[in-house]
DNA sequence: CGAAGACTGGCCGTTTTCGGACCCGATCAT
DNA sequence: ATGATCGGGTCCGAAAACGGCCAGTCTTCG
């Protein structure tokens, strides 16, 4: 995940479960998610400057997301990276909460069936985790078997959702 | 100029005034051209087979070519390289007879003015040296600055080039 | 048997590293 | 002036290295 060094975006933290997040944007998206505990982890850049006003509407979700009352983040985003990544980021976004897929299983979504490899590197570089659902992804064999903020905080996600899915599952098939 | 190591070629020999040249090639047409004595030289590969059948008509135009009775080759070719070292050899058969062109000269032509070293390493890679012209490449000075066969077969063909081309050239005009 | 590891080779997009067949300007000697 | 020489800056594409993989074998223990 290269980060941009010029653009000039705001920044601001959040305390969440599974730690301090840090959020960055403009006035208009969110361009970055960060565990500064992770081992990917990255600061506040130079050219970026503190400011709560951008972050009121992903704060707000994210708290909701913690307290198991929201299961679809509705956000505007916006994504840096190459095409493929683009394309495996927004995929991720079809994996729904509480729920698993594979590596390949991605790949073969693709129409790239061998690219699995290539699904994990920019699963790696997903540069808006939770929001995009990295965490989601496993190992054909249920390996949970990597985490930009800590294989830990992945298992505590997907621990969460399995508990939390089906009050509202239930809730969401009454509509 | 790496060379695909499977691929079953026939492989022939020819003199000629700058040494002995190695041609290969298949029934269709030629991939390969070096001079064994050059700096970057190859030998036959394990997958090749002597056979001097396909090289009749390459044969015949090279000997033209020295005898200063052809000056532009016809011949069905094979290229083995990158996208963009096939997009400079295609524009070396661009280079008339009897003139140069600077590596920045093409790269522009390119449509990418930087690229004069590239254009100078595509150059380098050229597997088919004499009939894609790469010796009409030279420095923006006009220095001779590198030839795969080396720096006095280039200056060779230059001058002989230089000394041959005007009467071609008014017979042509003449059409 | 059989199922869970260990190992292997192949694949893919990205990132990093590398090596010039350049080129421009400064310098110095005609 | 003018031409030859030299060195540093820079910028490419190519090749190699690097993973948040996976399927197929082979081993190894219950």
């Amino acid at each position: 995940m290269t980060i941009p060094q010029t653009l000039p975006l705001a920044y601001s933290y959040l305390d969440s479960p599974v730690g301090r997040l840090l959020l960055a944007g403009d006035a208009k998206s969110l361009h970055f998610l960060s565990f500064p505990g992770g081992h990917k982890a990255f600061g506040p850049q130079p050219a970026w400057h503190p400011s709560d006003r951008p972050f009121d509407r992903a704060k707000d979700q994210l708290r909701a997301y913690f307290a198991g009352a929201l299961q679809v983040f509705d956000l505007p985003l916006t994504l840096h990276g190459t095409a493929f990544q683009k394309r495996v980021w927004q995929l991720l976004r079809t994996i729904p909460f509480g729920e698993t897929r594979s590596y390949g299983e991605l790949a073969r979504l693709l129409d790239a069936p061998k690219a699995s490899r290539a699904v994990g590197a920019a699963n790696g570089a997903n540069p808006l985790p939770i929001i995009l659902p990295c965490h989601r992804v496993v190992g054909a064999t249920g390996a949970l078997t990597g985490f930009g903020g800590g294989i830990e905080t992945k298992r505590f996600l997907l621990d969460f959702e399995a508990s939390q899915g089906e009050p509202l599952n239930r809730q969401l098939s009454m509509i």
